[in-house]
RNA sequence: CGGGGCGUAGCGCAGCCUGGUAGCGCGCCUGGUUUGGGUCCAGGAGGUCGGAGGUUCGAAUCCUCUCGCCCCGACCA
């Protein structure tokens, strides 16, 4: 992506509206634009971000034979009566009616509905079990929203659903996406705690958060300092994992586990319930078990704050410059910047770089604009792309490029040929010929 | 909803107390200059001062109402 074709508009004022620091660098790298309290546009840059989230999560759901559908942002009020959840959710659902006089709302979780479409569709144990997943905008209308995507209203949320025939089979998918949970933010880059939690609205006896770890987050955690050690991209981790105490502050028993805890503050970008019966009861959505005598399948649903996600990435990993963005999900792989554009030398030179490194599979953002070299070096940092490519004609004299390690802060003076080299090396797991720009 | 703060150019701000018809930095446009950490110079465009009403010869400024945004609390992916 050249710049001077793209849709960057970076402020160099922080915005101050903003409090927190994943919001106001949101707001000042031109990701989201605010549009009412709570309400947010996803500008390219920060769309890119959340489309990388949404594959992270539906690989991980396939794979575990959980499948995509997309219910509706708008449903009948009439559903929300039937399980009685139209009065439990009461104001943070917004309601409104249509010409007709319908009573409507849009959907701030989806148990109802798709329990709705289960029981049209499954009629015997033999179907089961059945697992479903949308990535789809949801509306709660919060007493207060706060912190940009943080707790907005509207956010975009993976919502996936779970029925089982028997308790054991009930409790063992449960815990087959919970550690799918782990991996799934172990592949994006992300550390992420699961922990003990109540369950609230939507019911049940067996739930989980996960969090983030950032100073800013608004939960406390409680948790075994060896689970700070564990590499969550070992295959075995993720068991190691379950037997280490966590829990988030309601939840925790400092009677129950050896000393001694780490106290952290934590963001929560998932969580996940066991609820039973509660939904396929209420709606009645029975099946045949083998002996023909119809059972209620045993549910539990999984979220994932995908908008959320992105604003704890940036939360837990920024500093004075800017957004210091995992790999996994940077809006671009490599920052190129060329000094002195109206060198033609440069200007060509880094032309070639930009499609060779395109053609490769990375997603270059290519700074061809005629600006100072510690203009293009702020917005760059800022911008927060992991690996900086940095060209213009005093290295060039030298047949040379400097590459420079956003995270880390490293700098390497290099061949084009070896730079090349060198980041397709360190890209290698995020290259793809399946891009979108 | 209770408590607090703020709305003046795209962004960040000053002016308001003590009324006299709007200013600064950045950004933007033009020309030149510079090119490895937000270059420098010159010229330029851009604002019904959130909105409505009132006081006054005169309101960004004083008064009343209203809308919006942010922060703390109750609530939460």
């Amino acid at each position: 992506m050249k710049l001077s074709n793209y849709f960057l508009p970076v402020q160099r004022n922080k915005p101050q509206e903003a409090q927190i620091i994943s919001h106001q660098l949101m707001l000042q790298t031109g990701m989201i634009n605010a549009e009412v309290s709570g309400i947010y546009s996803w500008l390219p840059l920060g769309l890119r971000v959340l489309k990388k989230v949404e594959s992270f999560i539906r690989q991980g759901m396939e794979e575990i034979q959980c499948h995509e559908l997309l219910m509706p942002t708008v449903q009948p009020a009439e559903l929300w009566h039937k399980t009685g959840r139209y009065n439990v959710y009461g104001q943070e659902t917004l309601r409104f009616l249509d010409r007709h006089n319908r009573e409507l709302l849009y959907g701030p979780t989806n148990e109802d509905m798709v329990t709705e479409i289960f029981k049209r569709a499954i009629k015997s144990y033999k179907h089961l079990p059945c697992r479903l997943f949308q990535i789809q905008w949801k509306f709660r209308d919060e007493i207060r929203p706060r912190f940009g995507v943080m707790r907005g209203r509207e956010f975009l949320m993976k919502d996936g659903y779970s029925f089982d025939l028997t308790p054991q089979q009930a409790e063992e998918t449960y815990w087959l996406f919970l550690k799918t949970y782990v991996r799934i933010f172990a592949q994006m880059g992300l550390k992420v705690i699961p922990v003990k939690a109540p369950t609230g609205p939507i019911g049940g006896d067996l739930s989980h958060e996960f969090h983030i770890v950032a100073d800013t987050g608004e939960s406390t955690l409680y948790y075994d300092p060896e689970y700070d050690n564990l590499d969550l991209n070992q295959a075995d981790a993720v068991d190691k994992l379950l037997d280490l105490y966590a829990a988030e502050e309601e939840m925790h028993d400092p009677s129950s586990h050896a000393e001694p805890v780490n106290q952290a503050r934590g963001i929560e970008v998932g969580h996940i319930f066991h609820f039973g019966d509660k939904y396929t009861k209420v709606l009645d959505a029975a099946v045949a078990n083998n002996d023909g005598k119809q059972v209620f399948p045993l549910g539990s649903s999984y979220g994932i704050g995908v908008g959320r996600l992105v604003a704890a990435t940036i939360e837990a990993n920024h500093d004075e410059s800017g957004i210091k963005w995992p790999v996994q999900l940077a809006p671009f792989h490599i920052g190129l910047i060329a000094l002195g554009v109206k060198d033609q030398n440069v200007l060509d030179q880094s032309t070639a770089l930009y499609q060779k490194l395109s053609n490769l599979g990375l997603e270059v953002l290519f700074d061809d604009s005629d600006e100072s070299p510690g203009s293009k070096f702020n917005r760059m940092d800022l911008i927060g792309l992991p690996y900086q490519l940095i060209l213009g004609p005093k290295s060039l004299k030298n047949d040379e490029v400097e590459i420079k390690e956003r995270v880390t802060g490293d700098r390497h003076t290099l061949s084009t040929e070896s730079a090349i080299l060198f980041l397709t090396d360190k890209l290698r797991a995020v290259m793809t010929t399946d891009r979108y720009d």
